[in-house]
DNA sequence: CACAAACATGACCGGGTGGTCATAGTGTGA
DNA sequence: TCACACTATGACCACCCGGTCATGTTTGTG
């Protein structure tokens, strides 16, 4: 909720606050992040940021929202059709996560503020950030799941909301790990020799050591 | 590295110090940890703080790792005899997982700086705080891959350095998904349907949809 | 007891923070 | 040309930060 201003303003300037707030955000933090950094980066003064947000939060909360937008509005094409002829369920979303990472190797501004607000500390600010993001998916990926269900591509039973939020905490884990020194594709983590069934935990770790299994468990 | 004084002190002091610290740090992270909050709350002066180190980050890196060294001490009668007989490698780390995950509902204050760390922004601190945990693990849990490998557990062309890398990146979070709000084991993630086999992303994503799935991939 | 070494203390420092506000500038419509 | 609403600006505010250091106290030792 930026104020009437916000639109108004001339879009260079606007775009170059936005910008700036990114990298600094991105780079730092909320909490960590500096507005006089901002500030100065954008070519701004520092009053100006407070006739166009309310506070810092706000302002944080706006550039974390954009961002998922600008995310959002790149995967839409791929989430119209649902999956495609003959593609499994699993496999569409499979698809959606590489289209994904394919966007944030490309826009590393856009992945450094993923990165900050999946890695905020803060409970109340995670949560705050993470509410948009909810939305989003309710809307964009909501649909796909219970059409799955209904498909029989889910199990008529699957808690579609639990699913749902399941799906806001982890995905942006699963696209940001790539970037994660010591976490790249280096790893060979390419095709699997093992299956494991157990607890959730259980089946991360299946996930560690499939590559390496020689007897399934 | 604290200075002499620290381990001359007075036990209970240290230990209100080191309790401070634990819950400062474990709420706020190291930027937003304050020195100021820490002695107060010990009962301390903040100048006797720069008496035992010298200065915030030596702080923060002996409070995480002294979290570390006592989550580790915990574990240690887990790892020692290795798999037990007639348990396979998988079944064996995911018990290691479960007995962590009890640690971490026990502990609260350990689980904060263990959140803390691992969600650390700032890559140098969290390269310098990830350092003696991967020491650790290099010293209890490297031997049990290079046995799993020799008994043929895991394929002989193990990478085990990359493994034991990816490991201390992975399992803090999966020792700490069981208590993010919204991630609990009210999602009925116990048991599963379906496998699939594809990239580590892939393999991740099967996990979330695995107890979904009727129809395997 | 005397002396010295070690330690605890909190006032203090420079600097950075989010946020405010009086002022100056700008654009618009009559 | 004037008047008015809007916006850009940066000096300024109170506050907090990590870190220092002179001082006083405690402790160990001969």
């Amino acid at each position: 909720m930026p104020r009437p201003t916000w639109d108004k303003l001339d879009s260079a300037r606007r775009e170059r606050v936005l910008h700036a707030a990114m990298a600094e955000f991105g780079r730092h933090g909320y909490s960590g992040g500096s507005l006089n950094v901002i500030a100065r980066e954008a070519g701004v003064a520092k009053g100006s940021l407070f006739q166009y947000f309310a506070d810092k939060f706000e302002f944080f909360a706006y550039v974390a929202e954009q961002t998922s937008l600008a995310i959002y509005a790149e995967m839409v094409p791929h989430l119209d059709g649902g999956p495609r002829a003959g593609e499994t369920f699993l496999g569409f979303f499979q698809r959606l996560v590489d289209v994904w990472i394919d966007y944030m190797a490309a826009h590393p501004l856009e992945r450094a503020v993923t990165a900050a607000t999946t890695m905020e500390l803060d409970p109340q600010v995670r949560q705050a950030v993470r509410e948009p993001v909810h939305r989003l998916y309710a809307q964009g990926v909501r649909p796909l799941l219970e059409q799955a269900v209904a498909d029989g591509a889910l199990a008529a039973d699957t808690d579609v909301d639990a699913l749902l939020s399941m799906l806001v905490l982890l995905l942006p884990h699963l696209a940001l790990a790539p970037f994660e020194p010591g976490l790249d594709s280096a790893l060979r983590l390419h095709g699997t020799r093992g299956r494991a069934r157990s607890t959730a935990a259980h089946r991360l770790i299946s996930v560690v050591f499939a590559p390496h299994l020689v007897v399934a468990p």
